[in-house]
Order: structure tokens, then sequence, then C-alpha cells
DNA sequence: GATGTGAATATGTCTGCACATAATAACCGA
DNA sequence: TCGGTTATTATGTGCAGACATATTCACATC
């Protein structure tokens, strides 16, 4: 017997895979799946929202909902900070602050902020390790106006700072491969054009700009999730 | 004054934001919530447990809504069809199978779909192309007994066809960045050790393994999310 | 002090009803 | 035929009440 909408949710799921309606197709309404189920219509309606955030249907008021055509699969990654991330790999984190200073970023850090081209803006490089051996290289530019107090980034690292003290609004994340730099390379002890996974992120604070940072991963590094 | 979920949501967060309840804090009940804000509990739950699935609070029976003490973004990501993506640029899209051809996978591939080492899986490669430029480099382990009838994956690509005649139930993603080797260099018109981004998917129905497909994405691809 | 038991409690979910909203479909007049 | 108005309809959301369920906390027992 069908009871929770979990279950709705399953057998409608059960279904779309069985191709009993194929994509395009229009399903039934919740009105008439809740009376098929013998449930109330809010539970079918929980059921069919789940689906529709996921991405397998799609719901038009009027229209109905039918099974996605085009199944863009909707993945939820999780990006935790950067210690999180290596101790929940069981190993040791450390973190060194490697330069700390007032610069003009370059122009494109600037564009996605929506600073103007002159503006100050403090520069941090630091580097995180995993077991001491580097593991991330953090590049990251902060607007000044949004630190009150300055806190001493060779204790704290930048990214829990600012979580435990400046509030954010928005933010963006793009995910990207690029080659290491000379530089990079260096820093991160590898040989230089190792390919990086890099988080490009960008956060406001309503309209303010917050912050701009891109960490750079070494080869090994794997984002994972499932559908 | 505030009504919908989408308001209460708004406002919780706006006190997360602002440091009115701080990490790591237990926010009030829904039932107080619902009277402060002047709506029924189911209200306040609905918004609440948005902000849970994003990962913004934790809740816990009987203990309470807690301000998520290490606040992992949560980011969802829209994986469409390569040929979506593209066409999703303005750019026109073609694809060329490059082989096809029935092997045994290497054992990572094998192991991965949890198959035994000698097994005879369908292998393809075939290559996805932007404005006639190389874009997409796919490289796909097909089990043979998902496929009742073979299609010709010289008109139609892989995915499409699995996706409109196979069923599957789950499936599991990684993200990652590699160096192109010589041949991936080859075939993607680019110099030797390009930093490729790398989508790895594994897909089952129920227990049998689908398909294991490996997708080299050029330099300049980004996956983008907001957060 | 350690351990097991039961009451208390916050969230999780369902029901049945109501009204809001958006998009389609039907209609009607020029 | 066209264009605009109106009715219809499926989903979106809200409410109040109820019961289920998982923890926690306090208490009793060993």
């Amino acid at each position: 017997m069908l009871a929770g909408w979990e279950d709705i949710r399953a057998e409608v799921l059960r279904r779309i895979r069985a191709h009993d309606w194929r994509p395009g197709d229009t399903i039934p309404t919740e009105e008439a799946l809740a009376l098929e189920f013998g449930v109330a219509r809010a539970t079918v309606n929980r059921a069919l929202r789940e689906l529709a955030e996921e991405g397998v249907l799609e719901r038009r008021r009027k229209a109905g909902t039918r099974v996605a055509l085009h199944p863009v699969r909707r993945a939820t990654l999780d990006i935790p900070l950067t210690r999180l991330e290596i101790e929940g790999r069981g190993q040791a984190y450390s973190y060194r602050l490697l330069s700390e200073e007032m610069a003009s970023p370059p122009p494109a850090v600037a564009a996605r902020l929506g600073l103007p081209q002159g503006a100050q803006m403090l520069h941090l490089v630091c580097l995180h390790l995993a077991d001491d051996r580097p593991a991330v290289l953090e590049d990251r530019w902060l607007n000044p106006e949004t630190l009150k107090v300055q806190p001493d980034f060779h204790l704290v690292s930048a990214n829990e700072w600012l979580l435990a003290n400046v509030p954010y609004t928005t933010g963006d994340i793009s995910l990207s491969a690029a080659n290491a730099t000379a530089d990079e390379a260096r820093l991160l002890d590898l040989p230089p054009g190792s390919a990086l996974f890099i988080i490009d992120r960008t956060t406001w604070d309503r309209d303010h700009p917050v912050t701009c940072v891109r960490l750079a991963h070494v080869p090994g590094f794997r984002m994972r999730t499932t559908v």
C-alpha cells in the first residue's frame, strides 16, 4: 500500500523509468493520482514537487505535469571549507599565508565584483596543506570595506574568518580546469603545466562585493555526487 | 507583513546572515515562529525545511533547529546533454563516432561497474564538436546486456539513445581535472598536456550496470552555479 | 556512578479544505 | 481571420488539526 509522499515519489519515478510514462508525456493530475493512490492531494503535490526540483518532471499551472523531455540531471554538490575537506579525508590540515598586500586587482576580478578599475583591495595568497603537502592554492581579493576589524590572516584562514564574521547574501561558483603557471607549479610543488581543478567563487552582501577567490586544487582532487 | 513561506525563509536567512542567530545557535521552534509571524506551523515548516536542504540549518526531532556550524554550501549543478550544452551557447553542434568495438574494459572501469575482470563490453569513442571545433571527447563503456536492440551510434549519440531507451535508477558523477594524453590532445586538436575538465559518470539500472563514461572537455569549459 | 526506562517535546507528515495564480481554451465581436 | 476578453483548469500555497517518530532529559534502578 502506498502511504507517504516518498512512496508516491518512488512509484512515479518507477513508472517514468519503466517508460509507462515517456519523456514529453503529460501525467495524470494531482487530483487523479491522489484518488488512485488513496492519499490527499497535498501528498501527491509534495512528491511531484520534489521530482520537479530534481529535474525529472516539468510542471506548469494549468498545463499540467510532464515528464522532462531533456532530462537535465540536477546534481547537488557539497562545497565544504578546505580545512574540513582535508580533515574529512583523514589528513592533517595546515595553512600558510604566503602574501598579504593592498593592490589593485586585475580587470577580470574588478569586473566580476563590479568595482571600478583602480580600486584598492586586499590581496591574499595562501596555501592549504594536507599532511604537510600542498593541496590547494588560494588566491583571494577582499573588499576592504567589508573588514571592520582586520584580523590576522596568519592565524585564521580568510575563508573561515569571513564565514564567521561577514554576512553574505549571494554568491556564484564556477568550476574549470587550468594548467598550472610556473608560479603555481612552484608553490604547489608540481611539474609546470599540471592540470589544476579550479573553483572560482565570488560573493556579495546584498549589492556590496565581499570577496573573489580562486582555489587551485592539485591533481587527484575530485568532486563527487550522486543522482 | 510576512505572509508566504518564501518571506519566512528570507527573514530567517536575514537573521542568520545578520548574526542575530549565530552558527550553532538553536533557533525558536516552529510553533514559536508561527506565532511570531502570524502564520500556520506548516508554513514555517516549509521555510525551515528548504533552508535545511540548502545546508543553512540543521534540524533534528526533539533537539530543534540549529544554524549550521560548518556551512557546507550546497550548490546544485545542471548537467545537460553535451548537445544541449553546446546549442545553448549558440554554437552549431555536430558529432563524430571515432570507434566502436567489443573489448574488455580496463580494471578501473570494470571495478566501478562491479563487473568481472574479463567481461566484454561495447567501447565507444566519439567527439562532440561546437562550430566544427572539438569540444568534448567521450570515452564510453556500455554493458551489452542492456542493449536489446543495437542502435547505429553513427547517427545518434549514445547518451541520447540511452536516455530515451534505457531506464536507470542511480548514477554517480565525479568532476576532476587531468592533463590531456597524446591521443586526447591529437583528437581534440590541443597541445599535449592541456588541462581538461573531466566528468566521469557511472549509471546503474537497479543492480545492473549500464554505462561508464568519461567526458573530457577542452580548456575554456566551465560549470557555473549560484548559491 | 553507570545503566535502563519512560515522559516530554520538536520536528515530520498527512488530511481536508480553501483560495490564489498562471496559462490555456473558448468565445465573441470587429 | 484576427484580436482581445472571459471562463476554465491544474498547480501553488495557505490553514487548522491530528497523529507519528525520533530524541532528549529526568528519573529510577542496580
